[in-house]
DNA sequence: CCATTTGTGTAGAACGTTCTCCGTATAACG
DNA sequence: CGTTATACGGAGAACGTTCTACACAAATGG
């Protein structure tokens, strides 16, 4: 249903009677401008130019009128024409998608570290599409922002070091430690998979499997691969050679659910497992529960993210926290100190913790 | 106006290294600009422009002289620059927090009628924040983008009028039927609160609560008030008074839980409760499971939002759908034509629907 | 054959900043 | 007193677009 409003207003509006002009689609309000300001303040425009930028060169009779005449003109000067010239204090958060639970954490570090300062974030959705993450990277750059930060890009590494020669870049939850154009900012993933297995292990489990998910396109050193590098590491530790198993769960949803009820179902299905992620772990428990296979009693699992749902009383996943928050705040200060003008690459590794939980039988 | 010779020239340009000025911080990769490809092509600036917004008055050959020389050089017009002056084909899309579990639904929706045209969006983050609600807004101002969407914003309406004085605006999960100076577009609140106390009643449920929010400052007539007035209406109508029984959940870690726990153990505890989010409803199914009161056996619950949590086997909760994405779609759609010109406002209403689940007991 | 229209392209002024030079006034120094 | 620093403030050229106004040619009309 529709309902339109203020039909009668609207016409007297549109008349825009008291001008004769009727060329200018939109009558917006006046903009406050740099020039406004000046003339108010009875000063040059690179007077306030210099108190909006705190340079040198300005006494304090000077500043106290130009800040007078900003407060009281309510200016704010224009980031598209600050782009044209120097910084936009702006800086751009490229999201793969926003469904995964630990993105939200992620932004509120960024937020965290910014708020202080004068600058802000502009997020883009790439919707882990190479394409649109592609246009979107560029409308950032077209936009003059002053850095970039791209959290589980898909990109090759050769085309983000392409894209870093014209804006700084840090990448977050992408493993490339051989970039030299870029920073990247990274959980342990390897270290994380490895204390997952060590706590199911400890636990007394033996009979341990990880589900992964099926190489991306894009970049090959992924997270998810990191992940099952550190899962076979403590596992031959353990002794149980180097190549543990390791189950693929399929993203689109006929074949996923289908194998992992395969899974279920296994007649040599193992005792305990590791899931690359909550995503994958929280659907397995729930498809276990409707089945009659009892969590943890019949099956440990351990999940990665620590998101929100795992948390749940009713979930009650045991889960590796990885603290999204942190890892945007450390991305955002290095994003600051490259923009600031750095140039070496830096590569940080943050070290990941286990929740335990119901799932794990503790 | 200069012509220059085409690809030697610039070239020669590119082959920064003769030139022993270092002055500079950052070199970054010369930038192609209009006026690039119009040395290129052999035109004027003006013509350039001209192909690029396909104006008027442009030949078949010119415009594929153009078109080649931007093809070739990968021209990409500076969004800053055009802020100045005309569009940015930017609209800019403002979320209370992410966390909310449908806001992804809405940003797949907006993308999804932008991805055809040229048109981008960029995402800013309010926090629930009205500070900083407000200065994203201004932010996004002064980035000449050339329209925005507001989802569940915090702000009175007289000051999203004033903002929509500058910039056209549409507001998603905000009711204001009577707002002459930008859109809504809005769930049926009270009619989704409504089909869900029909559902419980008609499962044969006759008491029934209702689980809600306390006022937030900000918006008077909110989301939360109208499903309030909905499920009043509903229990009124099914003879039970005009004053159906609602309780609220603080939002607060500790007073959040504390609130909750003395409902479920109240003697006079209802046979059924309608939530006004998923996120209240599933906590309490959560600590329900734990103090072992059955879900729907000695509660009946039904949601709202249909999040993919609710979705979950271990979860499994009964809940209104808003449709996100449709939501997301509409008010895409209703910004564009504003942007286009359209000057009276549109208050869009969509219908919600049950999506029952197991703590229904169907 | 002149006047007008139509089609095509260009010049150049915005847009609102930043920032490099340059003046000028005052202070410091010899 | 002359010279040189030093502190302060301003002029004006970018930055990369858009878009109005205009020039010119060819076509049309009378």
């Amino acid at each position: 249903m529709v309902h339109m409003g203020g039909l009668r207003d609207s016409r007297v509006r549109s008349g825009n009677f008291m001008s004769v002009d009727n060329r200018k689609p939109l009558e917006r309000a006046d903009r406050v401008t740099i020039r406004t300001v000046a003339a108010h303040a009875g000063v040059s425009v690179a007077a306030v130019s210099k108190v909006m930028r705190n340079a040198y060169g300005v006494s304090d009779s000077l500043r106290a009128k130009v800040t007078g005449s900003i407060e009281e003109l309510g200016y704010r000067p224009s980031r598209a024409a600050r782009g044209l010239r120097g910084r936009t204090f702006t800086i751009g958060l490229l999201l793969v998608d926003i469904r995964n639970p630990f993105l939200p954490e992620v932004i509120a570090g960024v937020n965290a570290v910014l708020a202080p300062g004068h600058y802000q974030a502009m997020i883009g959705v790439g919707e882990a599409r190479m394409q649109l993450e592609t246009s979107l990277i560029e409308s950032m750059i077209d936009y003059k922002m002053d850095g970039l930060i791209l959290v589980a890009p898909r990109l090759p590494s050769e085309i983000i070091t392409r894209f870093a020669a014209q804006i700084p870049i840090v990448a977050v939850g992408y493993h490339d430690p051989t970039a030299d154009g870029f920073d990247t900012i990274n959980a342990d993933d390897q270290r994380g998979a490895e204390i997952a297995v060590e706590s199911l292990l400890e636990c007394g489990y033996r009979d341990i499997e990880m589900l992964s998910q099926l190489a991306r396109e894009g970049h090959k050193v992924s997270v998810v691969r990191q992940r099952e590098i550190g899962y076979r590491r403590a596992m031959q530790r353990a002794g149980f050679g180097s190549s543990a198993p390791i189950t693929n769960i399929p993203l689109q949803s006929p074949r996923r659910e289908e194998t992992i009820r395969k899974f279920l179902t296994r007649s040599d299905r193992p005792r305990a497992i590791f899931c690359w992620s909550d995503i994958d772990a929280i659907v397995v428990m729930s498809m276990a529960a409707e089945m009659g296979v009892r969590v943890p009693e019949d099956l440990a699992v351990v999940g990665y993210d620590n998101s929100s749902t795992a948390a749940l009383g009713l979930v009650n996943l045991a889960s590796i926290d990885q603290s999204g928050r942190e890892l945007g705040q450390t991305a955002t200060r290095t994003l600051l100190s490259r923009i600031e003008g750095r140039s070496e690459a830096m590569h940080i590794l943050q070290l990941p913790s286990l929740v335990t939980r119901r799932s794990l039988a503790g």
